[in-house]
Formats: C-alpha cells, sequence, structure tokens
DNA sequence: ATAACAATGTGAAATAATTAACATTTTTCT
DNA sequence: AGAAAAATGTTAATTATTTCACATTGTTAT
C-alpha cells in the first residue's frame, strides 16, 4: 500500500473516484491522452486543481500531451480499490434501496453487492437485480457467512438507528446513512451521512439569495 | 432579507437544515429547551460549531438553560426558507425520483413537489404521491404554469446533459443532479452535484485504509 | 535555429472551515 | 455571601482546501 494513500485529502478521494468514471467513458470512446483542462471541463473544476490531484497520487503526465488515460484509470484504481474487492450490503429495499441496487448491478468488480435486507414478508426470499433479499433477522448470519463490510442503510428514517446498530454488532465497517436521521457508531466504523432533503434546502436557499 | 444571510458559509446552511429537522424532533418531544451539546450529539459534530452556527445568525440563547427550541426553529427557517415557498420538480420518476417523491409528499410547506416528469408513456398522465406526472416535452410549459425554480434530475445518467439542458432553457433558478454524469449550467443556474457511487467509493477507501 | 506557445508540476499564498481557549454569566451548593 | 459548576459567545489559532504564480519543457511555426 503506497504511503501516499495515507494522506489524501478527503475531497481528492472523492473526485478521483469521479475522474476514473469519466476517464473510462473517454476510454471508451478511444482516446489516449488527456489533458488537465478537459478532465477539470467535465468536473465544472479548475485544471490546476486536476493536475494537483493526480500529483498527490504520484502520477505525471506527459508535457504537451495531458495524461494517458488509461493508464490514469489503473493507478487510480490502485489507489482507491481494494485489491479483493469488497462486499456491501443495502438494508431496505424500498424505492431507494432498488434505485441502489440498480445502479450497481453488474457494474463495479471491485464493488458489489452481495444481500439485500428488508422486514416485509412479501420481500423476503425474492431476488433484486439477482440479489437476494433476506429479512432483517439474519443480518449477523449473512454479514459473516458473505463477507461484506459496508451497509448501506436505506430504511424509513425511524429505523435507521436500530438498523445501524444490528450492523454495527455484526461486525460491519463502514456505514452509508441515506436517512434523514443521523445514527450513532463507534469510532472504528466508518460513517457517511447523507440527506437528500438537506442538499434540497441549500439549493433552495442559495437560489433565493443570489436571485 | 438578514444582511447575515449572505456571508453564511455552506457547510454552516447545511448544518442548519439539519439542526432544524433534529429540533423539529425534539419540539414534537416537547423539549422547550436544548443545549449545544445535545445538538451536536445529534448531528456527530461538536459543540463549539453548533454555537458558533448559531452565533452566525444572530440568535442567543439563555446561559445555563441553552438555546430556546421552537425560536430557533422559527429563525433557522427565516433563513433558509423563501417567505412564498419554491416549487420544485423531479424529473425521471424512476425508483430514485419516486423515492425522493415519497420523502416529501406532505411534509415540507416551504418547499414542494409541483410536478414530475417521465419519458414512458404508461407514466405520464398518471398521479405520483398526488403529483400530476407530465411528458418531458411540457417541462417549458410547466415550468412556466407552476412557477417552478428547482429541478432534480434523476434520469438515467446518459440522459441528464440533455435534462438539464432543456431545464435551463426553460428558466429553471436551481438544479439538483442525482445522476453519475456531470451536468453543464450557465452561471446563474445553482448546480448541486450528488453521486452515489462516489460516495460508496469514499467509504470503501476509508474501510481499507483505516482497517 | 530560434521564438512563441501550450502544456505539466509545484511552492507559496489565499481562502474556507474547524477547533481551542477563555471571558462571561447564571445557577447551584455550602 | 462566596465558591464552584455549567453553560453560552467569541476571538484567535489551527487545519484543510483551493487557487495563484511561475518555473520547466516539449512542440510548432517561422
Amino acid at each position: 500500500m503506497h504511503l501516499l494513500m495515507k494522506n489524501l485529502p478527503h475531497k481528492t478521494i472523492e473526485r478521483l473516484s469521479q475522474y476514473r468514471r469519466a476517464l473510462l467513458l473517454c476510454h471508451a470512446q478511444g482516446m489516449t491522452y488527456i489533458y488537465s483542462h478537459e478532465i477539470a471541463k467535465i468536473q465544472h473544476i479548475t485544471p490546476v486543481q486536476v493536475r494537483r490531484d493526480i500529483m498527490l497520487i504520484g502520477y505525471t503526465g506527459t508535457l504537451r500531451k495531458g495524461y494517458n488515460v488509461m493508464e490514469l484509470i489503473e493507478l487510480i484504481g490502485n489507489i482507491i480499490d481494494s485489491e479483493e474487492g469488497i462486499n456491501v450490503c443495502v438494508v431496505g429495499i424500498g424505492n431507494l434501496g432498488r434505485a441502489i441496487t440498480n445502479y450497481f448491478s453488474g457494474k463495479r468488480t471491485k464493488l458489489s453487492i452481495a444481500a439485500v435486507f428488508d422486514v416485509e414478508p412479501s420481500k423476503v426470499g425474492k431476488k433484486y437485480h439477482l440479489i437476494d433479499c433476506f429479512h432483517i433477522d439474519d443480518i449477523p448470519r449473512i454479514i459473516k457467512e458473505r463477507k461484506i463490510e459496508i451497509g448501506i442503510i436505506t430504511v424509513p428514517g425511524e429505523d435507521a438507528p436500530a438498523i445501524a446498530e444490528i450492523l454495527v454488532k455484526a461486525g460491519i465497517k463502514g456505514l452509508l446513512n441515506y436517512t434523514p436521521k443521523p445514527v450513532n457508531v463507534p469510532n472504528k466504523v466508518y460513517l457517511e451521512e447523507y440527506d437528500m432533503i438537506t442538499s434540497l434546502e441549500k439549493v433552495a436557499f442559495f437560489v433565493k439569495t443570489h436571485h
């Protein structure tokens, strides 16, 4: 593991993930080289920031030619992916859970949804995009059996804290909470929370103030 | 409009929205006063940050008693809400679009979903949580008729740029893009992009590096 | 050949966000 | 009454992130 990896800023990690997706598209279109300002344009950021991010991961482009698309894709993969891949589960297979499961079906190789969970008897036992749906009571067993390390919470808000607790007890290492209700996890579990209502209120605020 | 409003940091705006939601729950449970450290606990941040945010909006609590829950809710509302309310539309009523529409149904008063759009003939003309679904070709007309100022894009990624362009031409003022594909908007339109895959990759990275 | 140009790479400055430190004040306890 | 405790409010320090400014170096044009 690179020494570099440890000290990458959070924001850089996010952008690297985005660069990679943009680069994959460029690669599919047959581009072999790309300039920092081209990447920047796609992501609505400055070319300097792109160059700095790339500098931070220790890659170096060719002067006047830019960056080799495929090499950069691979290097970003080396930094942000895990060698062996990571298994993920989705808890709550309502609209949001299905949307996420849908996004992932067959796309990533390094991150794969290994199980989904719900309480509804009508959902348990079914498959969603080829992924088995289990009852929430089976979370501890399935997480161990399938070596799941990350959980995505898409249950109704009021259930989120209880689900988080179950996941943590089952040994989950990272949580992504998409409910509007904050959850508590011990320090060793990496938690990311995102709340759509907050984002919308933020947009509304800036629409209002910048008329 | 407060002078204060103009200079609030983006991060503070996000947190204010979250404070308000937490405070509404506290109010519903009959709390009349709350301490900064209680708010901080709920949101996983430090009490200092809570106090600073509250300071920035010019509210002042009572020493040893904390903040008056109802007053704070109202003040946050004065800052982040618009007097008259803002109308929003959702473009793409797949799983994600439905999840968002669902979240909102009947909850907010100041932000309301005034229309949803899709291309599927089977969806156009139906209602989703009491909201009319129109064809995408009707976007310009409906946006004008219903005074819609913010658009939420939840179509498949490849369609996002085209939809963004349509919305911008129709006079939208703010956009929230939930597809993995970045879109371009003129400077006067406030754009916020959020991509679930990036978030998940970020969680995976930190799970990997902090073992 | 040489000048002009267009790209990368990066130290340093600027900006944004968080945290520390502490003065202040009310309440409670003895 | 006086001391201790517990809370807010705020300046200053720190840390994180972005941007500037420019040195460097291939490439192209004359």
